[in-house]
DNA sequence: CCTGGAGTTGTCCTA
DNA sequence: TTAGGACAACTCCAG
């Protein structure tokens, strides 16, 4: 046994080996490892996991298990307040040093503080790394040193200021330090047992990084060349899926960031793909910086003039949005790859969201919500501010008078009806014409189908041109404007 | 402090 | 069939 004294490695989103700054940092002190993962429930500010967050947590938390153990450190897992956890293992080691990668959102740094206070004041030493984020909140800001709220001269500054760091290889064997009493995965009950759920997610996912590095580098070669146009096709597979890989910290941006860059200096099509592809990376951190720098977006309306907006009380509209069963089959075959798969496609997010929104006026937290609980890339700050992109509640975001028409969505990204196909199969023998809006279609044709509306399909729950007609109303009567 | 161009992802009507 | 403009106004941000 080394006579040094340990050095904890705190994981926390960040669920990897490769290319993670504390864990190399550690790994350059010489000292005996302790790798560290504490699940914390309870304390104040923390929003409970969603269920489809809990089942990737227990696979992620498996697979960084096995990773560490490859080179010779066994992660201790600990259940309860972070600081008091952290705390204590630090005792019980005799730990005298912490070391982890930085979180942003308001309830992480407020944990995170409080723990570095807790660690100074005990003369352990504490430090934190960027492993998460491209460029940190506090690293980038407007010519009037404002944090930027406009994504595109955001990116135009992003784009000047991003050099990747190198890559640095962890060493094949690492010295570990003597082993503490675990938490057992088993016992934290992550996973759903009755009704086991999460078949559908198990089929659509490999959890750990191993499975991204895999995703990140078939996206790559085979698809990043198309990405400007199929990305928004549903009914391709072609947008790279890495989100609850990103949000675990299974893989880091910067690692992305590097691979992806190699294809930019290729030229033409592939590094038109890989630009956007990296633009859309770049997203992922100019929402973690906006709540950042604005903590009240993840509950309240950044523009406070929709705070008088008209939502309608409707539970049963909500739970027919929740369950698919709108009667437009776009909407409804997003809801349930989501409730299916734990993943939905991002053009069909912003189309159910707008849905949510605009066609049955029920609050974007209502939608925020249940995306919270059954996405598996469930992450505060993209879903909060990308709902309200959607409701046009947000910064940067969609002006109130962009309506998504679920139909005509329907015929130009899924033209040919596969992607509603495959999750309705109710209206699979529908012809392609009428696929997206069965109700119009003539009676033999539904027949034909085997389609009865309103018994083995719903009837659209709103008519859309009344729909929008309403919405333009509220949003116009909102500014004041209303004659 | 002022100025002016710009701002992720759409829809619908009209000519 | 297709292309263009209205839909609203406001805030952001670089110069």
């Amino acid at each position: 046994m080394s006579a040094k004294a340990p050095i904890i490695v705190w994981f926390r989103q960040d669920l990897r080996i490769t290319d993670n700054p504390a864990l190399l940092a550690a790994a350059e002190t010489g000292r005996p490892i302790l790798p560290l993962y504490i699940l914390d429930e309870e304390s104040p500010g923390t929003r409970p996991l969603g269920g489809a967050s809990r089942w990737w947590l227990h696979h992620s938390l498996e697979s960084l298990a096995a990773n560490l153990c490859e080179r010779g450190l066994q992660l201790l897992l600990r259940r309860g307040m972070a600081q008091v956890e952290l705390s204590r293992v630090v005792q019980e080691s005799g730990a005298a040093e912490v070391v982890w990668n930085r979180c942003y959102e308001p309830g992480a740094v407020a944990r995170d503080t409080a723990a570095k206070e807790m660690l100074c004041a005990a003369g352990v030493s504490a430090e934190s790394f960027n492993g998460s984020l491209l460029i940190e909140p506090w690293k980038i800001e407007t010519g009037q040193g404002a944090p930027y709220k406009v994504f595109s001269p955001y990116w135009r500054r992003l784009r000047e200021l991003y050099q990747a760091p190198a890559f640095a290889e962890l060493p094949q064997s690492l010295p570990a330090a003597k082993e503490l009493m675990p938490d057992e995965l088993v016992g934290w009950s992550l996973l759903p047992s009755a009704p086991d759920w999460a078949g559908g997610i198990r089929d659509s996912f490999s959890v750990g990084e191993a499975a991204a590095q895999a995703r990140l580098a078939k996206f790559l070669d085979d698809t990043v060349v198309d990405y400007p146009n199929n990305r928004n096709r549903p009914d391709h597979a072609d947008t790279s899926r890495l989100s609850p890989y990103l949000h675990w910290g299974e893989i880091g941006p910067h690692g992305v960031w590097r691979a992806a860059a190699a294809y930019l200096d290729k030229g033409g099509a592939v590094a038109r793909g890989a630009e956007a592809f990296l633009r859309e990376l770049a997203w992922r951190d100019f929402n973690h910086h906006l709540l950042f720098h604005f903590p009240e977006l993840a509950v309240s309306n950044w523009r406070k003039h929709f705070d008088g907006f008209p939502w309608r009380d409707d539970p049963v509209g909500l739970i027919a949005w929740q369950q698919g069963r709108t009667g437009y089959p776009l909407v409804d075959a997003g809801m349930r790859e989501l409730w299916h798969t734990g993943f939905m496609h991002n053009r069909v997010r912003m189309i159910v969201g707008s849905f949510l929104i605009k066609h049955l006026m029920i609050d974007w937290r209502s939608g925020e919500s249940w995306f919270w609980d059954t996405l598996v890339d469930a992450d505060l700050a993209n879903n909060v501010c990308n709902w309200q992109w959607v409701a046009g509640s947000g910064a940067d975001a969609a002006p109130f008078f962009r309506i998504f028409n679920p139909i005509s969505q329907g015929e130009k990204f899924d033209p040919v009806g596969s992607y509603v196909r495959r999750w309705i199969p109710e209206i699979a023998g529908m012809p392609d014409k009428w696929v997206h809006k069965p109700w119009a279609a003539p009676d033999y044709v539904r027949a034909a189908a085997g389609l009865v509306l309103g018994e083995n399909y719903p009837e659209p729950m709103v008519d859309h041109a009344n729909a929008r007609a309403r919405a333009l109303k509220a949003y116009k009567a909102l500014r004041g404007e209303v004659d």
